[in-house]
DNA sequence: ATCAGTTACCTCAACCTTCGATGTAATGTA
DNA sequence: TACATTACATCGAAGGTTGAGGTAACTGAT
């Protein structure tokens, strides 16, 4: 409630997706419950950002979809990575580490 | 030419111009310059990008500008911060702070 | 039986930023 | 003369996030 939420950059939710389809396929509620638990409750997908991106992420070829029984007994459409989803996510994290890399850099220049 | 550029993603590019403008007063080519410089050649700020974020950041109040001659003779615009950019600069660090740290987090269980 | 809360999916318009292209103009240099 | 650099600017296209809204089924409590 109070803990001021950050904005999740452009971009940023696709890789944390696919990262969390590494460990496993999980249907989307399931993903976002993932993310909240894994961040220590520091991110909060929107439901409005998320399906919509395991949509073009399916559409992109780097996930797989199928319905099948949740934990709870219901019907829910479970994604998996792809070979391609793996590979971006290899590919992202790497402009990942050099973005913050560069963005140390910035900071620590001129202490 | 060769090295992938990553892309700055939305609202990173905000934080790091007040970065740049906190070591002192620059024009808008210099402040890409120091950019460049500091990151050491990782981060290339677009012109597209750059001026309209002057002019947004300018209007929030958060830069003021003057007209002044530049280190080659000729006449620039020179932004500097104002005491709002300050505060601004301080509260999109711890941001981009605590984003980061989550997508440690996230990366990093699991293993 | 009803009500609230949770699980689980989805869509849409508004907003904002980045990108790439394009344009102007002055200076320096080969 | 011609090209690269400095230095400003604008514009449309593209793309993703947000917040709001909507559907539906199941659970537990009153």
């Amino acid at each position: 409630m109070s803990s001021s939420r950050f904005p999740i950059p452009q971009g940023t939710l696709d890789m944390l997706v696919l990262q969390m389809l590494s460990l496993g396929p999980a249907h989307g509620y399931g993903i976002a419950q993932r993310l909240h638990q894994v961040s220590r409750e520091a991110v909060q997908a929107n439901q409005g950002s998320l399906y919509p991106a395991l949509h073009r992420l399916e559409q992109k070829g780097l996930l797989k979809s199928d319905w099948r029984e949740s934990e709870t007994g219901r019907e829910a459409k479970f994604y998996s990575l792809t070979r391609a989803g793996e590979k971006q996510l290899a590919v992202e994290k790497e402009s990942w580490n050099r973005l913050t890399a560069a963005v140390r850099l910035i900071f620590n220049e001129g202490r």
